[in-house]
DNA sequence: TCATGCATGATTGTATACGATTTTCTGCAC
DNA sequence: GTGCAGAAAATCGTATACAATCATGCATGA
């Protein structure tokens, strides 16, 4: 049986053109390697993926369309650097939608679908065991990833796609201004909302989620970064 | 005092470039200028408008990510065609999502906000009365211009922008299977709404809203309509 | 010394050119 | 007349070229 969550399973190894560049970039902004306020000028780009500024261009366009990059007229494309404002409307709407979509989740969700939660929750605290940038990186795209499923269960692919969105942009706004490691306690917060669900406790389940996401807010401080360069950041 | 509802306007006179294309066809597409399926040739875009494909492509690029055009690698970009799956995700999300947006909107309103959703009222019961693809056009574009004032008033960019999306996917979608004429009664309904908000009794606001959706939703026809498609009409 | 203006370089904005893919047309065989 | 193969046309994908705009630094003068 074909579960709902297999939505999420892209072909993202064959993809070619702008789509990768794109894709490459934002998970070089949303894994921290790419810092908030970074140029992207187009010719690097494009010199970097070994393709014209066109490709290039389209790709950093994308990128704005999500919110990950802005680009100012005849000045270039940076990474987006949020606002404090920015980040709690990032938030607000986190929790205007995700109760919603937690509910729509729990009437269509399968056995597999369950089990395929665990298996993220697992996934996610191997990873908090570990040290280390990439892991620490690595736990920001687990965290991620549980919202994510539960929106690909849903069986709505237009939330599915916000919230895809949603979640970049505040991986984004953590690498900014989280200060604590990102969500150690989110992941035993994952793991209730998970158990609620399975119990059918939708309510609870909700309740969950929305501290869940406070918690996650509440962890945020308004402080400065410094950024990488692009160069470093894509080194192989 | 400066309303929260006045971020819908924005200076779109002057604009240049690809972003006045993408709103032009944007606009065209709502308003039922251009149906469902139909071709949208890069070259003839660009010669339109009187610029060159990659502004053309560009336009048609941005629309694509907003869910109004359908991009088929290699063969060209079309106007949307919603599936009637698709067209139940939309509501589905507007259902999710405006609750939520009514609530935070009536938590910030103003007087003179309170003073432009009855001022779109008028203008849309002023519509009503009238005949003609025009009236009914305007009509549609009224009926949206409420929630979206709603969703400015909210005082949250992110779900305002979202709303847009969601509420020009409307547009098209009650284009290809709304059987009556529109939103008849979404205009009394309208007035409730603001009725409730004004009179602070938000649970009944939001019960209000959902049923307004649905009625909305309950008025169209989810199966094939051959209004359109040249092709698929004599070839199938 | 500091402000101002201009020249120069770098970067983006837009158009055009060329190659790849798809679609359509044509013509021949059956 | 039907069906298929190959050519021709149209359209998209990508790269490159040129124009416009912005940033930088130096010269100049108060």
């Amino acid at each position: 049986m074909k579960s709902a969550a297999s939505g999420l399973s892209q072909d993202d190894s064959q993809e070619t053109g702008a789509p990768q560049i794109r894709d490459a970039i934002r998970d070089a902004i949303v894994e921290r390697r790419l810092s908030p306020g970074t140029k992207l000028s187009e010719s690097d780009v494009g010199n970097l993926f070994n393709v014209s500024r066109t490709l290039a261009r389209a790709a950093l366009q994308a990128l704005s369309y999500e919110g990950l990059v802005s680009v100012e007229k005849n000045r270039g494309a940076f990474v987006a650097y949020p606002s404090p404002d920015e980040a709690r409307q990032i938030f607000a709407a986190r929790r205007l939608v995700e109760p919603g979509i937690l509910r729509e989740a729990a009437a269509r969700i399968t056995p597999s679908d369950i089990q395929h939660l665990k298996q993220l929750l697992l996934e996610e605290g191997r990873l908090m065991g570990e040290r280390g940038q990439t892991a620490r990186r690595a736990e920001i795209k687990a965290s991620g990833d549980f919202h994510l499923t539960l929106a690909a269960i849903s069986g709505n692919a237009i939330m599915q796609r916000f919230m895809e969105e949603l979640v970049a942009r505040s991986s984004l706004v953590i690498a900014l201004y989280g200060q604590s490691t990102v969500s150690s306690c989110g992941h035993a917060e994952h793991g209730d909302i998970i158990e609620a669900i399975e119990s059918r406790e939708l309510d609870r389940a909700c309740h969950l989620m929305l501290h869940h996401i406070a918690h996650i807010e509440a962890d945020l401080d308004l402080r400065e970064r410094k950024s990488l360069g692009l160069k470093e950041a894509f080194e192989l």
